[in-house]
DNA sequence: CGCGGTATTGACCAGTCTCAATCACGGTGG
DNA sequence: CCACCGTGATTGAGACTGGTCAATACCGCG
């Protein structure tokens, strides 16, 4: 289970990030128990309207969160990353709303609820903790909703790429200027609304500017000034500094 | 105070229809203190990236909660109506990552933050209660996202009275179908991601197809079914029916 | 070596936006 | 009581972003 201990302390660093936690709150997340389960590629892993009972926490690869209409279309509404708990609110809303699929192939611990809000309820500082990770989830989601709703499509998918070079180069030793990508077109396409067409086209349109270069499941970015400016790119929301020290 | 005490309740009748709390916990929810404020029609009374320090209760009227992408465009993310904690998140996130705008004139009133955190501090079932509704406000924007990504505009439209009327249906002697909306097509377009001209088309089109008449700042639902139609509407991820009773 | 999924490109189409003119209405001052 | 004014509503004509359809190329894998 080594895999599972790094996995929940890479989670716990981004905690810290946001809310103080003791010695003690620190060891018991770090105790928290689950099963680790290899998802193939690109399969769901939590369904619409199902019955959770666990949360998902991501050791290794990606995964989308999505919503769907009834006619079936998706639209990802986050995309997490190792060391993100995907899906937190599951512990209080256990009917999920949106669904979750492994982008690529992933590896995730599953943590019972049960663990989970027993932990809350011990614990004031663990509770706000969850509660406001939780808000800063839905800070990002708020501002992913403005951006495919309000920017061109160049624009949009530069602002995904600029989010999440930012949140690999926290804490840790991945580089965030050239990352592993699992995505399809289409995926991509589901994530900033457009379709698999044009999501080529803007990437090429990228590749020829000199600012980004998407090939073989893998983004390098080129020139982040240039990105940072196409994608009107502001890392704030994303509530990765700590608030009180440098 | 006696409004204070009003839109309290109602907030709590909110609340309780999604977690259990007892008697004494919705007697600390109902003291909470706070001042009552009147805000003139389409003010902004929390500005973007301003340090918070109250959560703002709707006791009358509407308010719209809105990002900003840094041209000044804006998109509204939530419309919250009497009873309505509008920025409940705030208090565990102090930077307001979101705005909020009276719609029509307003009535609000101020809960200290210390107040709301010493509650959930001493109480975990409230503390619980607060992530919940959090978490079913991020449901709620995770539905108005993909609706406004992948709908139609007039879909779009008929989704947001559908969602209101829902809303004003529950524990009130409100009338669901006929309600006021006091938003200019203007404001409307910035919640559905549309112009002003051609919200004013869909409009036009829902009335002549006796599906909702809006006028004079007034919304009437002419034939429900077929409003949900068109919307393709389903109210589950609004969490407004007890889970568990009838 | 062939197959299935993915990427790439082109030609054309459609929903929504932009620009611009006109209208409706509530409030104000004379 | 009415002319005036400003905001919001309504309507039309044309432009543009991104979607649709379709053909072809690529690539990893059995």
């Amino acid at each position: 289970m080594i895999e599972a201990r790094t996995g929940l302390s890479l989670w716990l660093d981004r905690l810290l990030l946001r809310s103080p936690l003791s010695e003690e709150e620190c060891g018991q997340l770090l105790a928290l128990p689950g099963t680790v389960e290899r998802i193939r590629a690109n399969r769901d892993f939590v369904r619409l309207g199902e019955e959770v009972t666990t949360c998902c926490l991501i050791l290794s690869g990606m995964a989308g969160r999505f919503g769907q209409a009834r006619n079936g279309e998706r639209l990802t509404t986050a995309i997490h990353i190792a060391g993100d708990m995907a899906d937190l609110h599951s512990a209080v809303l256990p009917t999920a709303a949106s669904a979750l699929q492994s982008l690529g192939e992933a590896l995730i611990y599953r943590v019972p609820h049960a663990a989970i809000m027993d932990l809350a309820e011990r614990y004031p500082a663990i509770a706000q903790a969850f509660w406001r990770d939780c808000t800063v989830d839905s800070a990002v989601l708020s501002q992913w909703a403005l951006t495919n709703a309000r920017q061109p499509a160049m624009e949009r998918i530069a602002h995904l790429f600029a989010e999440l070079g930012t949140r690999f180069d926290i804490g840790e030793k991945r580089d965030g200027a050239n990352f592993e990508f699992p995505l399809t077109q289409v995926q991509l396409g589901d994530a900033t609304n457009l379709t698999a067409v044009h999501v080529n086209r803007m990437l090429r349109a990228l590749r020829e500017n000199g600012v980004a270069d998407v090939r073989s499941k893998r983004v390098r970015i080129l020139d982040w000034k240039k990105l940072c400016a196409v994608a009107d790119f502001d890392d704030t929301y994303l509530h990765l500094h700590r608030p009180h020290d440098g």
